[in-house]
DNA sequence: GCGACAG
DNA sequence: ATCTTGTCGC
């Protein structure tokens, strides 16, 4: 079972950043940033994700979504979501990714696999897929079950050339995704961030350094966890379109998924099973 | 030249 | 991301 739609867009390390720069430009094109997917969100109820679908402000909205009519009585199935996390093995010659991939549905964890790879390139600010990409898409191989859609760790659409790694997996699967990022590489807030209330969401809109026109939305800032006291808070997720998704669907997702922690679940278990697949090799 | 910079 | 002890807070 191929996932690879677009083989001419998969992360060439060899390639020139020139080139890598030319190619993210590519994928920002073929990138749809709106809502284009099968599943149902209104089976992902969870308590912290307030504001739903009918946050519908106005404008964009993929009308390829189905019936928008039609109401469901909780007989839906819930979708099969992918979160995608890497562990490294810097004390190797060469270091080498641990790509961990944890597949979810409900509170389910349909199956977990993993891949170990070494790395060509090392990391630079922007150019983050074409050095953890491969690695991924090796992982991705692995898989048994066909997910609704990836949750990645990293930027989607807020990215210098809204290419970032969730947008350039999700062009080249051809699947539904998100990234879930815990710095904001570019773009900025249009309100403060400091401790935010659970459930909060605060817009990431085009600045100078992305090439796109200013005061674009790329994504917004999550607040999918805060402590209740005073002294100590939380600081906000950085959530953002990858493929195939509006923003406002990337920020009900992510708070949908989370369940009492800073990472949306799928991304939480992926993480963990990254280090612990990580501590059984040989 | 200086500042900014996902993981 | 990774290397690590302690420590604050619930």
């Amino acid at each position: 079972m191929t996932r690879i739609h677009r083989p001419d867009l998969v992360p060439d390390a060899a390639l020139s950043r020139a080139d890598m720069e030319a190619m993210q430009h590519e994928i920002a094109r073929e990138a749809v940033f709106e809502d284009d997917f099968a599943f149902d969100l209104e089976t992902l109820t969870n308590p912290l994700a307030a504001t739903s679908a009918s946050t519908s402000s106005g404008s964009g909205g993929g009308s390829s979504n189905g019936s928008g009519s039609s109401r469901h009585t909780g007989s839906t199935t819930q979708p099969v979501v992918a979160g995608v996390d890497q562990s490294f093995l810097l004390d190797s010659e060469p270091e080498r990714a641990l790509s961990a991939i944890v597949v979810t549905q409900g509170d389910e964890v349909l199956e977990r696999v993993f891949a170990v790879t070494p790395l060509e390139i090392p990391y630079v600010p922007g150019l983050l897929s074409f050095r953890e990409g491969g690695p991924i898409l090796e992982a991705v191989e692995n898989l048994t079950t066909d997910p609704d859609m990836f949750l990645f760790d990293g930027s989607g659409r807020i990215h210098f050339r809204e290419a970032g790694i969730a947008t350039h997996m999700g062009v080249v699967l051809d699947a539904p995704s998100v990234g879930v990022a815990k710095s904001l590489l570019c773009g900025e807030a249009t309100g403060d961030l400091e401790n935010l209330a659970a459930g909060t969401r605060v817009p990431i809109e085009a600045n100078a350094r992305v090439e796109t026109d200013p005061g674009t939305l790329l994504g917004y800032a999550v607040q999918t966890k805060q402590y209740d006291s005073p002294n100590r808070y939380v600081n906000p997720l950085y959530v953002s379109p990858g493929h195939r998704v509006g923003p406002e669907t990337a920020a009900d997702l992510a708070l949908a998924l989370s369940t009492g922690y800073k990472l949306p679940e799928p991304v939480r278990l992926a993480d963990s099973y990254a280090d612990e697949a990580k501590g059984e090799l040989d």
